[in-house]
DNA sequence: TCTGGGGTCCTAGGACCC
DNA sequence: TCTGGGGTCCTAGGACCC
């Protein structure tokens, strides 16, 4: 039998918080006026990026279309994303929390953990009503709510915030766990999606409890190591930590854009993928990176894809050097005919952008050159809106296609074949024909 | 839940090397 | 030339998260 469930109340205590419906609070909290009125926030996509519980009441939910949504809610309140507000009230929910604590992990915009572990005496109270403080300070200096929970692990501390919304406070001891974890069902657990949900159900399993029930050998022979962590997580046992140093850089970054009509057009689908190459290297320049590889990948109609990939000789952080490369790779898996419906481009093998590194034969005057003009255009770009000065089509228009030679394209869950193929290509210099 | 956009981490299996 | 064993690195893809 394994090691009983940990008895005594807080052995370490870790809280979650968790803003209530974040973007639309924050807006309320902005605009009074829009208090207790039915306020949902991304009218620039036209998709309902969030909703505010007085919307959630009428029945408006996030990922709803617009137009749907207004046929429930005719007085809703539409807003445009706000996200450098959203981002400042983000930050000042995190300075409140390490005003009690510098143990806060910033986990996303709208929620983080705190470890008050120890922190009974100096504050002379019980880890509860400190959570509580920190609650209350955020509602009362922020004018928007947290749902908070109080446990003995991340993984638990965040079951018990989402247990009551908004503005909840629940708060899980040791001794209580077997009365918490049955009352909480697998699908609910942080870490268990539907195809784990549904492996622990052939088990036979049903909530939190009967999985902490079996022995961890089990839990790990069944779900490796994430299954291993889970369950000493939520047994009480703190394996992983609160982490505060911040993430500061990307492994990859990706754009990703979905057509509103899917179409057939070899230009249309072309322009759009070089927005999304644009975006996702105005980004890459933001977090001062730059990416040595560049993947292609074109989306159908019936959800399956194709794409390509190449690595870069040099990594670069301007946009116009890998254009060429990027018109080649979309010949290369463009098809005629097919009907797409989206273009994804990923930047990856990121690296920091400290200085400039030219190899030997390089063409530093041209690179320098290309480097300026990407800084040019971020700067206007900054000012006068996202795309407001971009690339021309002279600058990608100026190589040939090369569609067909011998071009093996890769299929990602193929649904046909089920094999799958992917083309690389290892590019010795960049082709650059400006 | 019929599908929006942006990420991370883990793992199995292959390549390659003693 | 056939047989082992073991280590490391890399990659594709799965699964999950907000």
């Amino acid at each position: 039998m394994e090691a009983p469930l940990i008895l005594h109340s807080y052995p370490r205590a870790i809280v979650h918080f968790d803003g209530d419906a974040f973007f639309a609070s924050v807006e309320q909290a902005v605009h009074p006026e829009l208090k207790g009125r039915p306020v949902v926030t991304g009218q620039e996509r036209g998709i309902i990026a969030c909703a505010s519980y007085e919307a959630k009441a009428r029945g408006v939910a996030r990922g709803v279309t617009l137009s749907e949504a207004r046929k429930k809610c005719p007085d809703l309140v539409v807003l445009p994303s706000d996200y450098e507000t959203y981002s400042l009230y983000s930050k000042r929910m995190f300075d409140i929390m390490r005003r009690y604590t510098p143990v806060v992990e910033e986990y996303s915009i709208d929620e983080g953990f705190a470890d008050l572990s120890g922190l009974r005496r100096v504050f002379h109270t019980s880890y509860k009503e400190i959570a509580r403080r920190m609650q209350q300070a955020v509602r009362a200096e922020l004018d928007i709510t947290v749902s908070v929970g109080l446990s003995l692990s991340r993984g638990l501390a965040k079951l018990a915030s989402k247990f009551r919304k908004p503005a909840g406070f629940t708060a899980v001891a040791g001794n209580h766990l077997h009365l918490f974890l049955p009352r909480i069902a697998l699908e609910k657990v942080w870490g268990f999606g539907p195809n784990t949900v549904q492996l622990l159900k052939k088990h036979g399993l049903q909530t939190a409890w009967d999985y902490v029930r079996r022995p961890e050998v089990w839990a790990e022979h069944l779900l490796g190591k994430i299954g291993r962590e889970i369950w000493n997580e939520l047994r009480g046992n703190a394996v992983v930590p609160v982490a505060t140093e911040e993430k500061s850089t990307y492994y990859t970054i990706s754009k990703c854009k979905t057509f509103a009509e899917p179409t057939r057009d070899r230009d249309q689908v072309f322009a759009r993928l070089v927005r999304n190459v644009e975006s996702a290297f105005i980004k890459l320049r933001r977090h001062k990176l730059r990416a040595r590889e560049i993947q292609v990948t074109l989306r159908f109609q019936d959800f399956t894809y194709e794409g390509i990939e190449a690595r870069l000789h040099r990594p670069t952080g301007a946009t116009q050097e890998v254009m060429p490369l990027v018109r080649e790779l979309f010949d290369r898996i463009w098809r005629d005919g097919a009907e797409y419906r989206a273009t994804i481009v990923v930047l990856a093998r990121l690296e920091p952008d400290r200085g400039e590194q030219y190899e030997l034969f390089e063409d530093r005057v041209r690179i320098d050159k290309m480097t300026r003009i990407s800084g040019v255009i971020d700067a206007v770009n900054e000012r006068y809106g996202k795309h407001t000065l971009s690339l021309g089509p002279s600058l990608f228009l100026g190589r040939r296609p090369t569609t067909g030679r011998g071009a093996l394209p890769w299929r990602k869950r193929d649904l046909l074949g089920g094999e799958t193929f992917r083309q690389r290509l290892r590019i010795p210099r960049l082709g650059m024909q400006v």
